[in-house]
DNA sequence: CATCTAAGTTTGACAAGGCTAATATTGCCC
DNA sequence: GGGCAATATTAGCCTTGTCAAACTTAGATG
């Protein structure tokens, strides 16, 4: 069993915010880490030594970030729990994208890994059911909702 | 619009601690949150002062601590973060106690108001539902699980 | 009532993570 | 190639939450 790194909320966020700035232009430079997370540059600074530091990125002063594979690993892994909750929040309990994207942001860090893995088997599950109920005219969540609409709450 | 607190996730776990304390033995002293909580009792002693300056407690050194309204109102409403997580993991996803325990203590912080009313309305679905799908010899969730117990994950 | 013990408090230190202000580096334009 | 603007770093400080060690208090018991 490899050594399991126990991230704190806040390097998982540098992690996956470099992670996302790389596929998107290439180049993680500190200033569009800073404008993502609206920190200032002192602290993603303080967070790329950070991560040189546990051996999940290769950082020189004045020069673009650069995750390791480990750091890329538990950086895909952090995305996965977010685009986990995400989607369950909007395909199961039929939230609106900012909110669940909102919340996924901040549960991301402390769901466990069977919850994860719940939230996909059941989004699975969920999507035929929600297909069979419709067929036969039965109640899905989305019309449930609908139905009390006036209602309070 | 009552000013909203916003409070760390470890007051909200004091508060909730207490609130309990209270319930179960109707005194509330600091031995018993150091042990519940797994922290010294020095610890203790500075959270009760903070829970005193925020007027969420009213506390005198050397005497049991005592939740003023406001401070009980906050424990409620940590408290039900908590049930609905956890009732959510047990009846919806199928989840073990443990698990579903052990998840909401840490989600219970960071979970929005939005997410929390929609898993009540899910739960509420969910458990009509079930009897409607059984009834018609559908599949529930649980025995969707049950069919892929031999499958890898 | 003197004293002992368990419970609680204080003090001082530390780590994490953030900030501001001052400083350094780079790159680019003239 | 000199100098400026943008970007990045350093240094120093603050807050929150934790701890260990030293100290205080309250209450029971001989």
């Amino acid at each position: 069993m490899v050594k399991e790194q126990q991230l704190s909320g806040s390097l998982e966020d540098y992690l996956e915010t470099i992670h996302h700035i790389k596929s998107e232009s290439g180049e993680v430079r500190s200033k569009e880490v800073m404008e993502r997370l609206k920190v200032t540059a002192a602290s993603v600074t303080e967070a790329f030594h950070n991560l040189q530091e546990k051996g999940l990125a290769v950082y020189k002063p004045y020069e673009p970030i650069v995750l390791t594979e480990k750091g890329e690993q538990l950086a895909l892994d952090i995305i996965h729990r977010h685009e986990t909750l995400s989607n369950f929040f909007v395909e199961v309990l039929k939230l609106d994208e900012g909110i669940a994207d909102e919340g996924a942001c901040k549960m991301e860090h402390v769901i466990s890994r069977e919850i994860v893995d719940r939230m996909i088997k059941y989004s699975e599950y969920i999507s035929k059911c929600n297909v069979a109920l419709s067929e036969k005219g039965f109640e899905t969540f989305e019309s449930y909702l609908k139905e009390r609409n006036g209602t309070r709450n």
